[in-house]
DNA sequence: CCGGGAATTGACCGCCCAGTCAGTCTCCTG
DNA sequence: CAGGAGACTGACTGGGCGGTCAATTCCCGG
């Protein structure tokens, strides 16, 4: 009895705050990190401000935590779909792949993702949030170098090469999240192409 | 003397002007936007707030203002570079070196460009600053398309491709720009070179 | 049905800062 | 040198919003 009342009391509180997690997520997507208020999560999340503050200290925190919990997800499907990929070229197509479909799946995710990072990353020292997007280029990293060593890829210097296809891939999903019409149908198709061949002719 | 008189006056309002654009770039570049206080780039121009405002309307008219002079410049720039280019090859050589020479020169002015670009294209409908970019990817489709009648490119589709390319382009200046040290020594050359061939063997 | 502890509420506080404007200074003109 | 036009100043205001907390509601065990 003291297990199932725990975890009611539990669940409720999970509930709650994934409640508000996702109302802030929307609110921020919406209007961005600035704009947006407390009181316009409050409202949509269907509960009073007050109550916000009773399971994140504070407006960045909450932030912090909608993304927090945004990349960790991302995190684990690409790495799940990478670590079912044998080949390097495959590798890179799960890895586009799996980022097409859970940025489809959570495009108000996408959309802070994609337009409050640069700030954080520039002009906010903010060392949690650099870790995760490490995490995130380290993925990349080993791809590249596993390709590279196993001689189907061009030697280049990693490091750099992985932000620059990590940065390709985010300006192809801001192309098929942010506007909807008439795209290309495959547009992983397109970014895998141009990153694996290149645009000069043959 | 009548004439004389007006272009002093002239004169004097366009170094205030200029003085407290380049003020307000700097304070943006270093704490962006939202955080950044018209006091702040008042005191950083030697004027006092009320000045501010004698030459520019509010405090969104004064960032978008230093915003168009940086793009119209850089624009310029980059359209005087590629007309001295022949073939498509040089041309996206040009592109792309003209655009690390303006910002090695401006880093405050690619800081502002770099973080708070995202935010405005998606969040804050700024039809203005939507085509002085428009403008800079059109240069880019045009050399592309160029490229692709000549021969020298292979088909694709050239308005998703240009972005793909100019935020490629954005990404390397980014890794340039706001990290220092330690880089790789052209990486004009780097990011030329990923462009043109791709990252596949052979 | 009662009592009390926990969860929730939302009116309120205080800070911050964009924007204002009455007053000061500067400098030209007659 | 007087006077006044206009550039400049900076103390002040008003509103907006993050964060608080006393009051209220909810819920459950006895």
């Amino acid at each position: 009895m003291a297990v199932a009342g725990k975890s009611k009391k539990d669940v409720l509180q999970e509930f709650r705050s994934t409640e508000i997690l996702e109302a802030a997520r929307h609110v921020f997507a919406l209007r961005g990190y600035h704009a947006a208020t407390i009181d316009q999560i409050a409202t949509h999340a269907g509960v009073a401000k007050g109550t916000v503050y009773l399971y994140f200290d504070s407006k960045r925190d909450l932030f912090l935590a909608s993304l927090r919990e945004g990349v960790l997800a991302l995190h684990a499907e690409v790495a799940a779909q990478l670590r079912a990929s044998p080949t390097p070229k495959s590798q890179l197509q799960a890895f586009i792949n799996a980022r097409f479909h859970y940025f489809s799946r959570n495009r108000d995710f996408f959309r802070i993702y994609y337009t409050e990072f640069p700030q954080l990353a520039t002009v906010t020292g903010q060392p949690e949030l650099q870790d995760l997007y490490e995490q995130q280029a380290q993925l990349l990293e080993s791809v590249l170098a596993d390709g590279i060593r196993s001689g189907h890829l061009r030697s280049c210097p990693v490091p750099s090469t992985a932000r620059l296809v990590y940065d390709l891939i985010r300006s192809a999903l801001a192309q098929h999240i942010l506007n909807e019409p008439a795209d290309n149908p495959h547009p992983e198709a397109t970014v895998f192409n141009f990153i694996w061949k290149g645009i000069s002719q043959s």
